[in-house]
DNA sequence: CATCTGACCTAAT
DNA sequence: GATTAGGCCAGAT
Protein backbone atom coordinates (compact mmCIF):
# COMPACT_ATOMS: atom_id res chain seq x y z
CA UNK A 1 0.00 0.00 0.00
CA UNK A 2 1.27 3.42 -0.85
CA UNK A 3 2.24 6.21 1.46
CA UNK A 4 0.12 9.27 1.19
CA UNK A 5 1.71 12.54 2.13
CA UNK A 6 -0.73 15.01 3.95
CA UNK A 7 0.12 17.60 1.42
CA UNK A 8 -0.77 15.17 -0.88
CA UNK A 9 -4.12 14.33 0.24
CA UNK A 10 -4.72 18.42 0.45
CA UNK A 11 -3.62 18.84 -3.49
CA UNK A 12 -5.49 15.97 -4.57
CA UNK A 13 -9.03 16.41 -2.56
CA UNK A 14 -8.64 20.17 -4.01
CA UNK A 15 -8.41 18.59 -7.40
CA UNK A 16 -11.41 17.51 -7.30
CA UNK A 17 -13.31 20.48 -5.94
CA UNK A 18 -15.65 21.36 -9.22
CA UNK A 19 -15.18 24.54 -10.92
CA UNK A 20 -17.90 27.49 -9.71
CA UNK A 21 -17.40 25.73 -5.91
CA UNK A 22 -15.10 27.45 -3.35
CA UNK A 23 -14.42 25.53 -0.19
CA UNK A 24 -13.02 27.21 3.20
CA UNK A 25 -9.75 25.98 4.77
CA UNK A 26 -11.48 23.85 7.24
CA UNK A 27 -14.01 22.43 5.29
CA UNK A 28 -10.80 21.33 2.45
CA UNK A 29 -8.66 19.87 5.95
CA UNK A 30 -12.00 17.98 6.63
CA UNK A 31 -12.02 16.28 3.54
CA UNK A 32 -8.40 15.61 3.25
CA UNK A 33 -9.30 13.46 6.45
CA UNK A 34 -7.28 16.42 8.57
CA UNK A 35 -9.90 17.63 10.81
CA UNK A 36 -9.02 21.02 12.93
CA UNK A 37 -6.11 21.71 10.59
CA UNK A 38 -7.60 24.30 8.87
CA UNK A 39 -3.74 26.30 9.41
CA UNK A 40 -2.00 22.99 7.71
CA UNK A 41 -3.85 23.80 4.59
CA UNK A 42 -2.30 26.93 5.05
CA UNK A 43 0.98 26.07 5.06
CA UNK A 44 0.37 23.54 2.06
CA UNK A 45 -1.09 26.04 -0.40
CA UNK A 46 1.66 28.66 0.46
CA UNK A 47 4.57 26.19 -0.24
CA UNK A 48 3.95 25.55 -3.88
CA UNK A 49 2.23 28.10 -6.01
CA UNK A 50 1.06 25.66 -9.09
CA UNK A 51 -1.57 23.69 -6.71
CA UNK A 52 -4.59 22.55 -8.73
CA UNK A 53 -7.28 24.73 -7.99
CA UNK A 54 -5.44 26.65 -5.15
CA UNK A 55 -7.83 29.62 -6.31
CA UNK A 56 -11.27 28.21 -4.87
CA UNK A 57 -10.12 28.34 -1.23
CA UNK A 58 -11.25 31.16 1.16
CA UNK A 59 -11.51 31.85 4.31
CA UNK A 60 -14.83 30.34 6.87
CA UNK A 61 -16.68 33.43 6.33
CA UNK A 62 -15.94 33.61 2.48
CA UNK A 63 -13.35 36.29 2.50
CA UNK A 64 -9.94 36.05 0.01
CA UNK A 65 -7.13 35.27 2.34
CA UNK A 66 -4.73 37.58 1.07
CA UNK A 67 -4.66 41.42 1.87
CA UNK A 68 -6.87 43.43 -0.81
CA UNK A 69 -3.46 45.28 -2.34
CA UNK A 70 -1.80 42.18 -3.46
CA UNK A 71 -1.41 40.60 -6.84
CA UNK A 72 -2.46 37.18 -5.19
CA UNK A 73 -5.70 38.69 -4.11
CA UNK A 74 -6.42 39.99 -7.85
CA UNK A 75 -5.40 37.21 -9.59
CA UNK A 76 -7.84 35.19 -7.31
CA UNK A 77 -10.65 37.36 -7.74
CA UNK A 78 -10.35 37.20 -11.43
CA UNK A 79 -10.30 33.43 -11.78
CA UNK A 80 -13.30 33.07 -9.23
CA UNK A 81 -14.60 35.52 -11.11
CA UNK A 82 -14.55 33.58 -14.81
CA UNK A 83 -15.80 30.52 -13.18
CA UNK A 84 -19.30 32.43 -12.58
CA UNK A 85 -18.16 33.02 -9.07
CA UNK A 86 -19.59 36.61 -7.38
CA UNK A 87 -16.56 37.98 -5.20
CA UNK A 88 -18.12 41.28 -3.37
CA UNK A 89 -15.62 43.56 -1.81
CA UNK A 90 -13.25 40.32 -1.85
CA UNK A 91 -16.06 38.07 -0.31
CA UNK A 92 -17.87 35.24 -1.73
CA UNK A 93 -21.61 34.24 -0.54
CA UNK A 94 -20.88 31.22 0.85
CA UNK A 95 -24.53 30.55 1.37
CA UNK A 96 -25.14 30.54 -2.75
CA UNK A 97 -21.63 29.30 -4.05
CA UNK A 98 -20.63 27.12 -1.43
CA UNK A 99 -20.62 23.68 -0.88
CA UNK A 100 -22.73 21.30 -2.09
CA UNK A 101 -24.33 18.16 -0.42
CA UNK A 102 -24.00 16.15 -3.73
CA UNK A 103 -20.56 17.57 -3.70
CA UNK A 104 -19.59 16.78 -0.32
CA UNK A 105 -20.69 13.19 -0.99
CA UNK A 106 -18.49 13.05 -4.05
CA UNK A 107 -15.38 14.05 -2.25
CA UNK A 108 -16.15 12.03 0.74
CA UNK A 109 -15.49 8.88 -1.19
CA UNK A 110 -11.67 9.48 -1.62
CA UNK A 111 -10.50 6.59 0.86
CA UNK A 112 -6.54 6.52 1.65
C1' DC B 1 13.68 24.79 25.58
C1' DA B 2 10.37 29.09 25.10
C1' DT B 3 8.14 32.19 21.98
C1' DC B 4 6.40 33.99 17.78
C1' DT B 5 4.28 33.64 13.40
C1' DG B 6 0.88 32.40 10.01
C1' DA B 7 -3.16 31.86 2.61
C1' DC B 8 -7.08 29.33 9.73
C1' DC B 9 -11.60 28.06 12.79
C1' DT B 10 -15.19 28.15 16.32
C1' DA B 11 -17.69 30.03 20.04
C1' DA B 12 -18.76 33.57 23.03
C1' DT B 13 -19.21 38.26 24.08
C1' DG C 1 -20.45 43.77 12.29
C1' DA C 2 -15.95 43.65 15.75
C1' DT C 3 -13.05 41.64 19.40
C1' DT C 4 -11.29 37.97 22.42
C1' DA C 5 -9.94 33.59 23.71
C1' DG C 6 -8.85 29.01 22.82
C1' DG C 7 -7.68 25.50 19.53
C1' DC C 8 -4.68 23.86 15.84
C1' DC C 9 0.63 22.83 14.25
C1' DA C 10 5.09 23.20 11.43
C1' DG C 11 8.99 26.41 11.09
C1' DA C 12 11.64 30.15 12.35
C1' DT C 13 13.94 32.85 16.02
Amino acid sequence: MSEVSLSEKITTTLALVPSGVVVSYGQLADLAGLPGRARYVGQCLKQTNDIVNWHRVLRSNGHIAFPENTLNYRIQCEKLCSEGVDVVNGRVNMKRFGWRPDIYTLLSQLKY
